[in-house]
DNA sequence: AACTTTGATAGATAAAATCTATAATGAATT
DNA sequence: AATTCATTATAGATTTTATCTATCAAAGTT
């Protein structure tokens, strides 16, 4: 038995075709074939139900499938041990993101981290905070970036501050001043992300709209990203807001129409999140060294004083 | 990487010397050392520090080591998955055995156990029955084997009776009945197990000693296995209980002075103890059908109904 | 019946684990 | 300091294993 014939198992499983199997194997039909057939005599069992088209895993091959995850899983742990010593990275990491730092974020920073460590194969999946916290507390991802603090977070989770990053204000008429002050937003129309995208309960905070409800009715409008909320901005009027680097890839016409708060400038906080025991931790150090490395160059806030900053939570 | 390269490092750090964790895995010296120093390159760490002596396992290794063992655990339970379908048994068996069992029941099964499945690998243990719990729930055996019923058992653990066995009587006046009564025991001397082996609170309860304390101080003694208690008996007078599997191999002179008790017959339930989920479920099946197999022919016990049975427990 | 898809098999090749023999290292002893 | 002993590392040969190419066999499709 060896650790390439478990791989095997699963993308059989996963395909239910021992030639897709093989091909995402990196490997010819004829070995994964051999291969697989050499486990079940090895185990005496028989793992896979070729006669049933697709091909139908048995109940012994589902037994196995759970172990050899798991089995697998560890393998993963052990390659992520000692990638601090050397600097390089290697195995695989399953890595959230929430959207809203998504889609500014990974174009800034995964070209480099995919040429530095060529060994290291990456899965990203774009999902909100809930699913995040799910998902790292049922293993089904190692890491997470997304917005804290987050309430009642439990002390199973571990968490890294990646950086700070101003919210500023798009569709206010320039201010003479060049930072725009809440009274500013005040009674303005105010474009926000869908709930369940963090940002939406953040910005409410930020702009005291709970406060006056009655007046704005129409933030039950579900938006997915800020490009909607900018042309909406843009097309009805009213002011929507957007994180630091989303700002920095605007037009140059729409950076004209952005505008900092003034100090205290509100920030959100952008962080890194495990689940203890932190089964890859010198992945995660090197992981938040190489986001930091990156994006601070790229942020006017983190100039900024921390007395000037005001950090919005959920 | 593969498993034997983690087996060679689990060997190094438990014989903290090259050559004899080579010799422990079958290998050459030159082999292991080889294979240690390729993973470590793998994962760029350094597993053990040389220059020590004797060798010393490095805080990498260390947390190496616990994945390692880990995922070798697994892997042995993938062997046993499939052993039901052929029959024949084969990886690695952990199996905690309280000392009144094994002295008579272990020589019994090992010789065909071993013979019938040379692919098998027995690590048997000599403990208690409250160390065969605990060592059940941190994995650190497969199986115990103790009797039962077991007060308060949790959930957890799952139970498979193997065999009942007759407690007899040694050191009686043969009496003309063949047949020994509760009556025919009161009051005489009666020497027993040390605490610790299950073995005395069940024939305490059997002899309902508990009640007369003050008239059997000597029951404070402890001994550590039949062989002394029955030394006892002969030198000192008094009375002690055999069980039936133990009475099998006394000599002739000796079972001329052993009794059964008369119908309903005390009898103690012999057990295979596992806990949940079981991992090498079919390998217990197995093993149960085993053991009752080559149990039974020897037990006239097996040969009594079961209302002319009394089974005490703990 | 001809064709296609899919998994199995045979034989050759490449990669690896392992062996024997010997060197290098470091500690212990003279 | 030189010598011996114990221990791990290394070199080169050998065996074992994984993988490849090419082809076959079986089942499903046209």
């Amino acid at each position: 038995m060896n650790f390439q014939q478990l791989e095997y198992v699963l993308a059989v499983h996963r395909t239910k075709h021992f030639g897709k199997a093989a091909e995402s194997c990196n490997i010819t039909q004829a070995t994964l074939s051999a291969m697989i057939k050499k486990l079940e005599e090895e185990l005496s069992i028989q793992i896979f139900d070729r006669s049933r088209h697709p091909i139908q895993t048995t109940d012994d091959g589902i037994l196995l499938l759970k172990k050899a995850e798991d089995i697998l899983a560890k393998q993963q742990e052990l390659f992520h041990l000692g990638q601090m010593d050397t600097g390089e990275m290697m195995g695989e990491i399953r890595l959230g993101v929430i959207p809203t730092v998504a889609n500014s974020l990974l174009a800034l920073f995964l070209p480099s981290l995919l040429e530095q460590h060529p060994k290291l194969k990456l899965i990203i999946s774009e999902i909100t905070t809930d699913e995040i916290l799910y998902q790292l507390a049922h293993n089904q991802i190692d890491f997470g970036i997304l917005s804290t603090p987050i309430e009642e977070l439990s002390e199973a989770y571990e968490e890294q501050i990646l950086y700070y990053e101003a919210m500023m204000v798009y569709g206010i008429e320039s201010s003479d001043k060049g930072f725009v002050s809440s009274k500013d937003v005040e009674n303005k129309k105010v474009w926000l992300l869908e709930e369940g995208h963090c940002f939406r309960s953040q910005s409410m905070t930020l702009c005291k709209i709970r406060e006056k409800k009655e007046q704005t009715e129409n933030l039950q409008f579900k938006s997915n990203s800020f490009e909607t909320l900018l042309n909406l901005s843009d097309q009805m009027g009213g002011l929507t807001l957007v994180p630091e680097l989303y700002y920095n890839n605007l037009s140059a016409k729409r950076k004209s129409k952005t505008q900092f708060f003034q100090k205290p400038i509100p920030v959100r906080e952008i962080s890194l999140l495990a689940i203890k025991p932190i089964s890859k931790k010198r992945s995660m150090q090197k992981l938040a060294e190489l986001i930091q490395e990156i994006v601070t160059p790229q942020l006017k806030t983190a100039a900024f004083k921390n007395r000037d900053l005001n950090i919005i939570g959920i």
